[in-house]
DNA sequence: CTGCCTTATTGACGCAGGTCAACGCCCGCG
DNA sequence: CGCGGGCGTTGACCTGCGTCAATAAGGCAG
């Protein structure tokens, strides 16, 4: 079922319907095109594709199959997960606007981690090996894609340390901070914002379970940190919030 | 301090007095040169910079120092660690002989964890600078790069899973399975080895305290599985172990 | 609007692993 | 060779979070 991969009609460099290219997105200044030219990013641009949004609950790719690009989540939320031995689940990130995905996939030609829409979400697929040859051509764009994917080795190291050493409110403060923090690079309200995610979804990120996650907000809620409601999270004090995140 | 930095007099095509060439070097097959021919090995060998070993304890690298190179392990173990907000630490790897580290300072040109020696190690410093020019020019090596970031993501995405789903007992079981291959790869013995980490860091590593990995330990030689003698470690049923690495 | 199903909350209870403490054994150093 | 300090092991106890269960609250279909 690869939803993005089947355009056999598009040339890449159709016009696609849904985005008219890097150089007038609004999210240019936090993707692939950040360290780029102006004639750079037209480039790049070519060999971006850009299709239908993916519904609620759809995949992006799955663990295990033939890797082949890199996406950029144009709106919307993704999680990564990857399924254990044992059957169970563990979601390794969640994907916001603006942010690149799918760079597992390329230690060894498969896919590392399945990728599903949280709800409605577009993407920018970017085909590696003309991703590989331009980056050879445009030293800033290689040298930016490899500090996307040092990035995304630090924000692990980050996760596996949250795992290992810190409480369920810890873990909790430290994933809303994160999320508000993204809020804010994406010029979106940094106190306030609506969880894509479920809370399972949660829990299992943060190695825990829903009702210890639930817990956690209810007991915030009661200190005055967090006003919850539902999946709308107001922070009430981000200070003390940031204070529990390392406890 | 940085121990291996400085050696001013060296022009980087100088034979260093520790080892001749990536040619002629036994990992190379593990290591970086791994895609690449003859004549790009020797391009390669230019850049890398050997030095003398580290002692044990001696640090390579440290957390937030202005990253200049990733270094490639020849011999011996070290260990990566972060410090966190509060003060603790975690340790984010074991690097063995073949294998690349540093390459989480890529992202914002500062080590994001700090390296120190288990034991006596040696070393080959690659620039990065260097490196990137050189993997523009050669696609072989801009692709294994790219490969070998990869890689150290999908791992980290494991040791997450590993913490957020995994009993004490499995989590032991997975870090032995894991040396045990990596020995493999160079030609060691997969059933019997020397842990070069104190049970500390294996704690640290695996979210647990060294009172839990004792007592892991010492189940497992009741069990048959394992015979520890202090830090010698043999593997009487591997298949065992690899069970319970995923329960 | 009604009903059904999924998601979230809350409570009671148990257990894996953390904590604290005591002790033995390497190993390096004088 | 003998002494001291760190490292490893073991035991007893405690606690944070998982488990199980019951209930409530959304949300979507018809």
């Amino acid at each position: 079922m690869k939803l993005i991969v089947d355009r056999s009609e598009d040339v890449p460099t159709a016009p696609s319907p849904y985005q008219a290219s890097c150089s007038t997105c609004r999210l240019s200044s936090l993707c692939l095109p950040l360290a780029l030219e102006a004639a750079e990013i037209d480039v790049l641009d070519r060999i971006v594709q850009r299709s239908k949004p993916l519904q609620k609950g759809q995949h992006l790719y799955r663990e295990s199959e033939h890797f082949q690009s890199v996406f950029a989540v144009r709106s919307g939320t993704l999680k990564a997960y990857r399924t254990t031995d044992n059957g169970r689940e563990q979601v390794t990130g969640f994907y916001f606007p603006g942010e690149i995905l799918g760079m597992d996939g390329i230690g060894n030609n498969r896919h590392a981690s399945s990728a599903r829409a949280l709800e409605t979400a577009a993407v920018c697929e970017i085909p590696f090996t003309a991703l590989e040859t331009l980056s050879a051509k445009m030293p800033h764009l290689q040298r930016h894609f490899f500090q996307l994917m040092s990035r995304e080795i630090a924000e692990d190291q980050q996760l596996i340390t949250l795992l290992s050493k810190s409480s369920a409110d810890a873990r909790v403060a430290a994933l809303l901070v994160s999320i508000s923090t993204r809020n804010a690079r994406r010029k979106l309200s940094a106190i306030r914002f609506r969880l894509s995610m479920s809370r399972v979804d949660i829990g299992n990120y943060l190695g825990l379970t829903v009702e210890t996650v639930s817990r956690v907000f209810s007991r915030m809620q009661k200190l005055g940190v967090l006003c919850v409601e539902n999946k709308e999270i107001e922070i009430l004090d981000r200070d003390a919030l940031v204070e529990m995140a390392d406890a």
